[in-house]
DNA sequence: TTGCATACCTCGTAGTTCTAGGCATTATAC
DNA sequence: GTATAATGCCTAGAACTACGAGGTATGCAA
């Protein structure tokens, strides 16, 4: 209810998790962890994001998955499909847009500077 | 569900009404076409979305409010106070480091490109 | 007097992220 | 050997937010 914090984060684990499959596959627990480091701890997504997120875009065929065992371990790894790719520049170019947009404002205007 | 596109557009009505209001002040619908234009229609916000971000910027004491009659008709002028300046500025940092982050990601990484 | 632009407002819905848990196996520390 | 952390998966519920649809009222032009 609270005036609290926008956090700004409206499509953007959706964006993350294509993106980091591009070119590699990857497992849930793995994607957890790269977005941590790859963005210096700002972005900080929980298993209980990333794992919902994953289920959403193998539903929706943007990406597939298979399981394998390693190391006495059950993974599951999963894959972009053409699909995916073509969703993840559709969303990659919104975000680009979308951020533009936003900054066209932050930075012109009335007065000058702030940003 | 999960079928739809992210509209990358979460805490950015608040972080862009107080930017506009940021030195001059400004009247709802007037906001409202502001946005829509100085981000040549990338962004267009609602009056359903605005007035509701004034009220509740208006509670939180971020900005203060005037009724003023202007050619027989009514509007209601909002000002940036003190603490809505602090607002801005930390929406403004945080904004920027969220699509830094993320930026970082779309990248960097495995392969090069695709921005 | 019919329509359009101005100017305000609220309610309900939908879509998302997030917190807080739970389960099971393996490696590490004491 | 046994507790604890790390790995690796999962779901359910709450909370938040943007958005569309709809409502009221005034002024101005055709």
């Amino acid at each position: 209810m609270a005036t609290s914090n926008p956090s700004f984060m409206n499509g953007v684990p959706e964006l993350l998790v294509l993106r980091l499959l591009w070119g590699r596959e990857m497992y849930g627990y793995e994607i957890v962890q790269a977005i941590r480091e790859e963005t210096g701890d700002v972005v900080s997504l929980g298993e209980g994001v990333v794992y919902p997120v994953l289920h959403a875009l193998e539903r929706s065929g943007a990406i597939t998955s298979e399981r394998r065992p390693v190391g006495g371990r059950s993974r599951i790894y999963y894959a972009l499909s053409p699909k995916g790719a073509a969703r993840l520049t559709e969303l990659t170019e919104l975000w680009s847009k979308i951020t533009g947009a936003v900054q066209q404002v932050l930075v012109g205007g009335g007065r000058a500077g702030l940003v």
